[in-house]
DNA sequence: TTTAAAATGTCAAACGTTTGACAATAGAAA
DNA sequence: TTTCTATTGTCAAACGTTTGACATTTTAAA
């Protein structure tokens, strides 16, 4: 792979000349830098980013951390990021790193090895020691890390208010939410809090089906017939638009109809539910904002390691209303 | 952040010691390994790769290029590429090029520049000129790139074939394949033939409903519910799955039943339609089987990059048979 | 023609490693 | 004690850039 000196042999010129060109620094005729570019282009040259990244430049890499990308939600996520990112000139570091908090160490220790600009965790598995360390701007998706690390996430707690609201607009009187492992930090927890404290007021009450987050799909369903089945449900929450479409398919499989007999409310809202799945009434969080905010802040970051940034940001959530509620 | 001679200053020996432990090479008492791994843990140091791979090492980046992540098959398949590829200590950076050439090459530079160890490409908006220029290890996914660029594919051809006899034994007369743009080398074209084929063999024939591939779902359902409700269509092959679901939707709206007005077969079969749409009849293609074919014929190139590789790489594909066909 | 400014060149240090050559020291075996 | 070997050290070059200091040449304006 050529180098500086040989563009500089190709051009005729010095190889401080070709670095001043390629960085545009100190002063240079026309002539000169066409003669340069022609030669990088002539030997197809790319400046070694290891070269200029040890000599003090950034990379220009951000690494990504998230739980995985088959779901639709992160999936859209992973694409926003990478989208928004390239636009300002950086690439990603893609990391799953599923439930599997070795892995998630494994691949903090890769980063910052490779020394990336910046890091946006969306996957926690570890505490807050292990990103303390790491010494690199971070920004987090919807959970706690540390106190220096801000947190973006979209409005939950009014998420489980419009969900509820929506049940109960619908006249849901018998209502059941289904949701994930409920860690006490995670984003679901203020879903279900929304949730709970708007029907207090209407003096409702609710059954909790908390059905493990590491579950197949055909467990989930497994365990949602049977609820369907032996308890008299007419209203359902499901914190993810996954676990609404399971609940679509056990209904349709026991002949229940939805909205007449149960109606439905799913959460995430994301491109693909909208396109593909147009009758779930879903609370839909604004990824391409939450992506928006969290480079931003990230790249204030990056410019300067001190700035002071807010600890939270958080961004408003949408009903989308479809036929699974009236 | 710490540096190696950080290391060997907490540790009391040398610089070339502390790097010897590092890659374990030369002769060495298990006494300063102990040393010089606990200043390593007490510095959370992590050796530079940015200089480890200057001084001639591999990077262990690979670069992925694909149309996108969003669609549930390239979001299964970069979830899988992502766990085998951290499992054999690679990491990758990953680009999405959407439909956009110019993205492609720019992505293309970028890897160069920062000498990832190789290319995994499943996106194709450029000529061939462009990849061959490269001069880094690439493996293709399911085009054909360049006379020295593997291909990896599975069976498309078997898979049109089964398509055809799904829809045939269920009984369909009149049919119809939906697919995206053909370009002549894609692989949609492939299945195009095998369903061709199949049928020609039975003297039937069909007819071809093109979508450009950008389309929206919204312009893709405006298309196919004026397909269903001015033809006498009882048989549609979509060439992959998301279509598919929007006949479904259509045909739901228009009052038509699948399967008894309408048999229907998709094409992928990932393991989100699997879970969620187990109804649907579809050609599943085997995308862990695909991505541990790309991985070790490119760790191969890797280790030597003249290594003799076939041109084609083929496997085979599943056909799963849901209630869209009978 | 003189003079100043602009353009380019030379040189070298630095970034953080790896690796080889070679020397020095330690400990153990003869 | 001598001798060998294992261990560690010193030193320096290399990887491909960037950047500053400084010198020299070219160009254009006065």
């Amino acid at each position: 792979m050529a180098t500086l000196d040989d563009i500089a042999k190709l051009a005729g010129v010095s190889p401080t000349t070709v670095s001043r060109v390629i960085n545009n620094y100190g002063s240079l005729s026309e002539k000169t830098k066409t003669k340069v570019f022609s030669a990088m282009k002539e030997l197809n040259y790319q400046p070694n980013s290891l070269a200029r990244s040890l000599k003090g430049k950034k990379t220009h890499l951000i690494g990504v951390i998230l739980p995985g990308v088959s779901n639709p939600f992160f999936g859209q996520m992973v694409q926003e990021i990478e989208d928004q990112l390239f636009k300002k000139g950086f690439r990603m570091i893609l990391c799953n790193a599923g439930s599997d908090s070795e892995k998630e160490r494994d691949y903090l220790r890769m980063l910052m090895a490779n020394r990336v600009d910046g890091i946006i965790a969306g996957s926690h598995n570890l505490g807050i020691e292990e990103y303390q360390k790491v010494g690199l701007p971070i920004i987090s998706f919807d959970r706690y890390l540390s106190d220096n690390i801000p947190i973006v996430s979209s409005d939950n707690y009014h998420g489980g208010q419009l969900a509820a609201q929506s049940l109960l607009f619908s006249g849901s009187k018998k209502l059941e939410i289904i949701t994930g492992a409920n860690r006490p930090n995670s984003p679901t927890s203020e879903r279900l809090t929304g949730f709970k404290d708007t029907l207090k007021k209407q003096n409702l009450d609710f059954d909790l089906m908390e059905i493990s987050f590491s579950s197949t799909p055909n467990i989930k369903g497994l365990k949602i017939k049977e609820l369907l089945s032996k308890k008299a449900v007419d209203g359902i929450f499901c914190t993810d638009d996954l676990t609404a479409l399971l609940v679509i398919q056990q209904a349709k499989a026991l002949g229940m109809r939805i909205p007449e007999d149960v109606k439905l409310v799913g959460y995430d809202g994301t491109q693909f539910i909208q396109n593909y799945h147009p009758e779930l009434t879903t609370i839909m969080q604004p990824i391409s904002d939450i992506v928006t905010m969290m480079i931003d802040l990230l790249l204030k970051r990056i410019d300067d390691h001190d700035c002071e940034l807010e600890n939270n940001y958080v961004l408003p959530v949408k009903l989308i209303t479809g036929s699974t509620t009236i």
